[in-house]
DNA sequence: AACTTATAAATGTATATACAATAAATGCAA
DNA sequence: TTGCATTTATTGTATATACATTTATAAGTT
């Protein structure tokens, strides 16, 4: 292996974190020590650590001085990702799907407008969804996003897309980290029609700002969850 | 200054992360850069370069290259806490209380019990309360935890004192994280008495479990909060 | 004025080295 | 066998150095 060969640090963290899901190592699995790392990929020791600490930082490995890196429990690593409706139906096992009620360009109400930082007057999708689980409804949902920001949204097809892999994908955005302010309500209405059949029911609401790296709100929704078929699971990982 | 005289990294970064916090920097201001740290504590650039960055993983501030250290969003830093009733009603301009409804040792429910990782037969304390806010019924909250974790916790005032303060400082166990559960439910009984004083109103539910930094689980809670008064806030930082 | 180029400032990456601190394993003595 | 001391393995801390990459600014050039 000549010097050209060389991995980046980047490669490394790449090649081991495929590593750890792949070989599914289990939690409190040992990871490789430092020396292994470094001989491996023939890079000096602090280059290892450094890949290492890339991994710790992202919450895959701990780390505990004279023993050595270990994995992470699944639930911490989840921790640190933000999940779309359509993979969080695929880790409970289910088939996500949606039935679109609505979509079209609209002036948003203030409190979206606010979120979303936009100026008066200016143009937003409105997204109005119903979202399945297995064929069965789950959620009511309303998102708000900027044209802007999604020019040509309307080319998608919203019944069978995820708007979360659109905007990543498709627009090349980049999620930094998302806001969910999580409350108990009565449902009534359309709401309440779509997801029980009848009136004066109740929902978890859960209303769902998310942010790009640059601190611009992507989305501003609300949503409304089956209060029987669905909780909401937090991890706070104290630093 | 001698070289005996000097700071270690964590001193360095506890003395930033205080001045961040008392001289307050708005969020996205500059913050200073590796070569002012290095020559303010007098250590190399490879050093304060450490320093910066246990005051990234802390989520406190975030870099870009060519730019420098900028602090991050309050909403960010707090997404990297555990909060206790009474940390979170002082956050929300509120006086936080209980009123104790049950304080005894018991055989804990199943659920509780394998969620604590105890064995059969063995005893928790339970610490059934009121939670008060402004000397309103905000939440109903019941707490299960091994009585071999805490012994002798029948000593303190669980009216007027935090169960969060009480593990960490007296009982010396350190937070690692913590795994909520959150749903809306309709509520009976004892619960809708206490928060709406009357039947069939609908809560909150959170059920929490908390981990110390060897994944022991320190407390099984379940907790009833006002559907009108509270919502979750909820941060996810992607990594 | 607008564009290009050079420079400086800042963080990022990589290496080499030395020693400290912790934890587990080993060996030895009572 | 138990207890203690030693060794070994591993991560943690600190320094010095060199060059790469990105960003913003300044200086020219057209």
């Amino acid at each position: 292996m000549t010097a050209k060969d060389k991995l980046t640090t980047s490669q490394i963290t790449d090649i081991l974190s495929k590593e750890i899901e792949d070989m599914d190592y289990s939690e409190n699995d040992k990871f490789a020590t430092e020396r292994e790392i470094m001989e491996r990929f023939s890079i000096s020791r602090m280059t290892a650590r450094q890949a290492l600490n890339f991994l710790v930082a992202k919450g895959i490995l701990y780390r505990i001085k004279g023993r050595g890196a270990f994995v992470n429990k699944r639930i911490i690593q989840r921790s640190h990702t933000i999940y779309s409706f359509t993979e969080l139906m695929k880790e409970r096992g289910m088939a996500a799907g949606s039935k679109l009620i609505e979509f079209k360009k609209v002036i948003p109400p203030e409190i979206a407008r606010l979120n979303l930082a936009m100026s008066e007057g200016e143009f937003c999708y409105l997204i109005k969804r119903i979202r399945l689980a297995d064929g069965e409804p789950y959620a009511y949902e309303i998102i708000y996003t900027p044209v802007s920001l999604v020019p040509n949204l309307d080319e998608y097809d919203l019944e069978k897309d995820s708007f979360y892999r659109i905007l990543q994908q498709e627009y090349h955005k980049e999620f930094s980290y998302d806001k969910k302010t999580i409350s108990a309500v009565k449902t009534d209405g359309e709401v309440s029609q779509a997801l029980y059949n009848n009136d004066h029911a109740i929902a978890l609401k859960i209303l769902d700002i998310l942010y790009d790296v640059n601190h611009n709100a992507l989305e501003y929704a609300e949503s409304w969850y089956h209060a029987e078929k669905y909780s909401y699971l937090s991890i706070s990982v104290k630093k």
